[in-house]
DNA sequence: ATTTAACTCCCCATTTATGGGGATAAGAAA
DNA sequence: TTTCTTATCCCCATAAATGGGGAGTTAAAT
């Protein structure tokens, strides 16, 4: 009998973490090691962790899944991941790709998904969700583009890392002086940023942030 | 040995479907009958039920949880409904309790909570989430209600007319001296506007207004 | 007839936000 | 290597928003 595939869950709603875990203990092969309810417990977590997957939210408040990825990234953590998602944004999976995530799966997929994308994923193939993978094809058939080289103007192209940050800080009602301690930096760098987003977005005021921000689902 | 208790689950996420489904399988007593994944399903569904308890997702896409209750109060639909939300906002529990929900579980909760709930309030009882409680709590110690006349809060009930105007003018990056000149009236009018607003929608700031305005579509 | 709600306006003070300028260090890109 | 981007910080000043108080008029409701 050959070892158990381990699996570290990372989402800040806890009734969907004990369904997972509900729905991998039908599988014999598949363990659940252990959670996380927010993105910091993830990164204390994955300095000593000896699991195989990671199965991460994006949504988590303060310190999301993009930046328990960065953070991976920037320290040179290997774990393998896959991102579970509340919608189907083609550019969040390219910058989650990116940013070295092996799998994307919605949380609109049936369960027994994330059961095939554990697999997958450890075997060492990516998967995808398949509205995912709809979302992919309409975009290559609609404009039949070379991957190589598509500049575009996205949001993510459009706003550095650090803004879109500062900007979800905004939509989310915290005043700069908030934001500063949030990120542990100045009000000054927070200002920066507020006048480099009113500029970039071509907004009137905070409140144009905000609504910038729903518009484009950062938030 | 009695009868379960039958309960049908709304929610747009497949995958939180079948983990409350998984974690209520453990319980003898209560059978999932089935679920939906959108609101016009729920509302298909509740023609012709013979479930005894509801547990509705307010976020829905097109026609949300707050839709669903409306119809069912126009219909005079009598389902036990507990509601199933991602945040706590005691605003909210105040609208879904006026439009006859019998409990209410944040998705924060331990999911043994979803048992409680559906055997508290299939017995008649009310549900709701620590969480909840604690921010109920923080709102009635502050100010003593007399909870039996406590008029429904609508949008259009908590806020008069004049105040949406002005809610509506925010939302679209009007400062308060451009608001003042649209609808003709002092600045001092418009702050005090603001003010009111604040208090009323129970938001931080500007931002949050306009979010208010986006969560209530008055934008 | 008296109370209540809505709309209007003002005073005060403090905190935030906006708008202009400039600056430095690290790192990537050319 | 030099340039550009990103992230960080600072100065200055003005405009806007927030938070507390009070107060008058009108119209509707009790």
């Amino acid at each position: 009998m050959e070892e158990k595939i381990k699996v570290h869950l990372a989402d800040d709603h806890k009734i969907l973490i004990e369904g997972i875990i509900a729905v991998i203990n039908t599988e014999e092969n598949i363990l659940v090691e252990g959670y996380s309810l927010t993105g910091k417990e993830v990164i204390e977590w994955a300095q000593n962790s000896t699991a195989d997957i990671l199965i991460l939210d994006i949504n988590m408040p303060e310190l999301d899944g993009i930046e328990v990825l960065k953070f991976f990234k920037k320290k040179g953590i290997k774990i393998k991941t896959i991102i579970l998602s509340s919608y189907d944004d083609v550019k969040l999976v390219e910058e989650m790709l990116a940013l070295g995530a092996n799998g994307y799966i919605s949380k609109d997929s049936a369960s027994e998904h994330i059961i095939d994308a554990i697999k997958a994923v450890h075997s060492g193939e990516q998967f995808f969700s398949n509205s995912i993978k709809d979302e992919l094809l309409k975009i290559f058939t609609g404009k039949k583009v070379d991957p190589k080289k598509r500049p575009e103007s996205t949001i993510s192209n459009l706003l550095t890392s650090r803004e879109i940050e500062v900007l979800k800080l905004i939509a989310k009602e915290h005043s700069s002086p908030e934001i500063a301690e949030i990120l542990n930096i100045s009000q000054s760098t927070v200002d920066t940023y507020r006048k480099n987003l009113l500029k970039k977005t071509n907004v009137k005021n905070s409140v144009g942030l905000a609504m910038y921000a729903v518009k484009n689902k950062i938030v």
